[in-house]
DNA sequence: TGACTAAATATTGAATACAAAATTCATTAA
DNA sequence: TTAATGAATTTTGTATTCAATATTTAGTCA
């Protein structure tokens, strides 16, 4: 059977706990500081302490969890000093990643970028917000997609997965909303226009603007409940 | 015995075998693309292979290491492309890090960039090569210290960790040597003026620079040598 | 002599065992 | 009743063992 070239994939029982864990976190059953009991995971995944104690490891790279030594592994909290310290970063990558991309972009991935845009109109229009956000996922992969930087792609990716706890996208204002897909107006602008300058910029600026949405997103969530 | 507050601490075995080999990999004594051999490395290690793993998986996660499953762990070569991907990112990250610091430096933090860009340009009239890094490096430590932006420390760390062990400062030419002098000045007047755009400006012009100097030596050590 | 196959050996991934450290529980004293 | 102490139990870190996979070696055949 010559129809399968290349090397067989493989996928180690500790990459997979890694998968496990990592959804586990982002989805909301591993909360903020909540201690990893290796006994109690081993037993619950059915497997031996060896991938679980390997995992640990890589999650701890991810900053997804904390290992103390001796101590044990517990779920790293996000604050909100954490989202300051990352946005401004993640802002500065995608500035040039937009930078990159407006070098390197073909017309059919502009004309792609164009049709997610599109999408990502009617879903405001329509107030259908999941959907919106998928294709403001979309187009945000296809700028660092054609920026043809695989280093910067990966490091984006690590930084947004540390922040993608944070639960902003439900209260996303009406203001914020109409503001943000004004932005995506410009952001295909300048990407059609292959302004590499005028793109970074408009994506920094993008995200210091979500940045204040989440900064008051936990400010609402996390204020003392005065009347309780 | 109060002389001692806050947590004792301890350093696991696996954190101490990652240095270990973290080293190693800097120093050249394992070379790209070496195979990791575990029964090999714990003997030389006098330490037990699960320990050793642990450590993998860290230095995997650095990407100074790959991890093949069934077939084993080797040391990632370094490209120019590598280079050419990470150089830009860190020149954006250095640029937001110097406008960061901008907004927070102190006056006694400045007067300490000042004394180490002394110490700079006397190493360069001195032709101390070693000690000329040595203050570039202070000075940029410094200015990334000035950001107080915790994570922006800890990527741009990791992003220069991986480049590390690319050799390009024991062939820094005279002309851009003298180049990079003229720019640690600009660097120093942006910085004291807290002008936060050009001194990003700057910054990512110097990254840049030094990109060109890291490709032209890489080009002069795998040229084939064609009189052989 | 080169190619192929099977057996032997080595290496890697995971499970289990042992030792050290941390936590919990029970007892005692003030 | 509270605090301190010691014992028992649990958890974490590492070593060892077992099983699966990869590589090397040896033998056979054309």
């Amino acid at each position: 059977m010559n129809t399968m070239s290349g090397p067989i994939h493989r996928n180690p029982l500790h990459a997979q706990i890694v998968e496990h864990l990592r959804n586990m976190i982002h989805a909301g059953d591993l909360g903020p500081d909540e201690k990893l009991n290796e006994k109690a995971l081993c037993e619950q995944f059915g497997v031996s302490r060896t991938p679980l104690r390997e995992a640990f490891k890589v999650l701890s790279a991810e900053r997804l969890i904390r290992i103390t030594p001796h101590y044990g592994a517990s779920v790293t909290a996000l604050t909100v000093a954490d989202l300051e310290e990352v946005f401004p970063i993640i802002g500065a990558l995608e500035g040039l990643a937009g930078e990159l991309a407006c070098t390197f972009i073909t017309d059919d991935e502009i004309a792609a970028v164009e049709r997610m845009h599109r999408d990502l109109v009617r879903h405001y229009e329509a107030r259908d917000r999941a959907q919106y956000f998928v294709s403001n996922e979309a187009i945000h992969a296809a700028i660092l997609n054609a920026a043809r930087n695989p280093t910067l792609a990966e490091t984006l990716r690590g930084l947004s997965g540390r922040i993608r706890r944070a639960r902003y996208h439900a209260n996303l204002s009406e203001e914020r909303w109409h503001s943000a897909v004004a932005e995506h107006e410009q952001i295909l602008s300048k990407l059609k226009a292959r302004d590499g300058k005028g793109l970074a910029h408009v994506l920094q600026a993008h995200l210091a603007n979500k940045l204040a949405t989440v900064r008051a997103t936990i400010q609402d969530t996390t204020r003392p409940d005065q009347s309780a």
